[in-house]
DNA sequence: AAAACGGGGTC
DNA sequence: GACCCAGTTTT
């Protein structure tokens, strides 16, 4: 059994009481939108992939002239693309109005002109996903079928304490189990409704209104005091900076290419294999330089914080590789003269090329090989230079 | 798994 | 002005 920061198991609400207090509150608070009180299957369609990525208050103009314009599946379905991604001009993301219009035609041939009920079915037309799938079948037809999208994945994760990243893939499918588990027999649509509802109203990201919430009374995290601490979304994609790095591969099997880090910097007066940072302009200088000695031309995304070992392409903490870096320097020699670069504000303040040592054989090649490709060149490691192949 | 997709909002 | 938002398709 999973249990929570305190090492309970978290008391999991009754279906039954959740299901009464939700419906009862999205009865009498529901936002009054165009697309509500309509159980017409195009219409929810069209408003739900008008509501993907896009927030109510800009949605409402354009789903109320399309629904003039295009009052039917068949309106739109015989309508030119052109016209249709005119009056989609403004919405974004375009790709949804084609698909829009593919699905439209879809319909047409494949379903006489009429949304199947299904879940499945619904999923095979163009630009309907997992979501918009469970939103039509719910909502236009009652069909018990869940539904997650962005709010009813916070609501969730709150109310039943999931701590799994809900992006990733088990706190995504923990999710979907959830949200199927808990739909009442009836009014499934407005269930899910009310899920949504909740998260943009009461429930939101970073500050919920717990105070009016109708269910905070079986909410594993309001009960925790700190309810905004869920959902947890996983350390979102960083943005991976890009470094450009020059390696010794090039100098062949038993040559090695070392720069001296300047005094005043992290691991100053040490030696290692040159990694630049290519967003920066400084690098124009000595890292030009040495990226015409190294013969390489490649680039390694890096994250932010992160420190890789140069010789080994190992992860560690500042400490080892501080470490790591003495003893790599030890090995090399202090009296390596070196040739001096000419001053800039380079890393680096002295190049030189060095035997390669055993213990530098596998680390390098194995790093090399993976930059060289992450450059989008092939290598070929252990033979002699220049075989580097595209 | 991750990027691309387009606007608009917030901090 | 960078950062965040959130489904579907694509790679």
């Amino acid at each position: 059994m999973r249990k929570d920061a305190h090492g309970t198991t978290p008391a999991q609400p009754p279906p039954a009481k959740l299901q009464r207090a939700l419906l009862r509150w999205y009865d009498a608070e529901k936002r009054d939108l165009p697309w509500r009180g309509t159980k017409d299957p195009y219409s929810i369609w069209l408003s739900e992939v008008m509501l993907q990525q896009t927030r109510v208050d800009t949605v409402r103009p354009y789903y109320q002239r399309f629904m003039e314009t295009y009052p039917t599946v068949f309106a739109l379905a015989e309508a030119p693309l052109e016209r249709v991604l005119g009056d989609w001009s403004g919405l974004g993301y375009y790709r949804r109005a084609r698909m829009l219009h593919a699905g439209a035609q879809q319909i047409v041939r494949d379903f006489g002109g009429e949304l199947p009920r299904e879940v499945e079915a619904l999923r095979s037309i163009t630009g309907i996903g997992p979501y918009t799938a469970g939103a039509v079948a719910s909502i236009a037809f009652d069909v018990r079928a869940p539904l997650v999208d962005g709010n009813v994945a916070r609501v969730l994760a709150r109310i039943f304490g999931v701590e799994e990243d809900v992006r990733g893939g088990a706190g995504r499918a923990r999710i979907w189990q959830i949200a199927e588990s808990i739909l009442p027999q009836e009014r499934a649509g407005d269930f899910n409704q009310a899920l949504m509802e909740l998260g943009a109203t009461v429930c939101s990201p970073s500050s919920p209104r717990c105070g009016p919430c109708p269910v905070r009374g079986m909410c594993v995290a309001f009960a925790s005091g700190e309810p905004e601490r869920l959902p947890n979304m996983a350390p979102k994609a960083k943005p991976r900076p890009w470094k450009r790095a020059a390696l010794v591969a090039t100098l062949g099997a038993d040559r090695v290419l070392l720069a001296r880090r300047k005094r005043d910097l992290l691991f100053g007066g040490l030696w290692e294999p040159p990694t630049l940072d290519a967003s920066n302009d400084r690098d124009e200088g000595d890292g030009a330089r040495l990226l015409a000695l190294a013969g390489v031309k490649a680039e390694v995304p890096v994250r932010a914080g992160e420190i890789t070992h140069v010789l080994s392409h190992r992860k560690m903490t500042v400490e080892v590789y501080r470490a790591e870096l003495r003893s790599a320097h030890a090995t090399l020699g202090q009296n390596q003269a070196g040739a001096s670069l000419d001053e800039g504000d380079g890393e680096y303040d002295a190049i030189e090329v060095v035997a390669r040592t055993s213990a530098m054989r596998r680390g390098m090649s194995t790093l090399a090989r993976k930059v060289l490709r992450a450059g989008g060149i092939e290598v070929n490691m252990g033979r002699s230079e220049g075989e580097a192949t595209k």
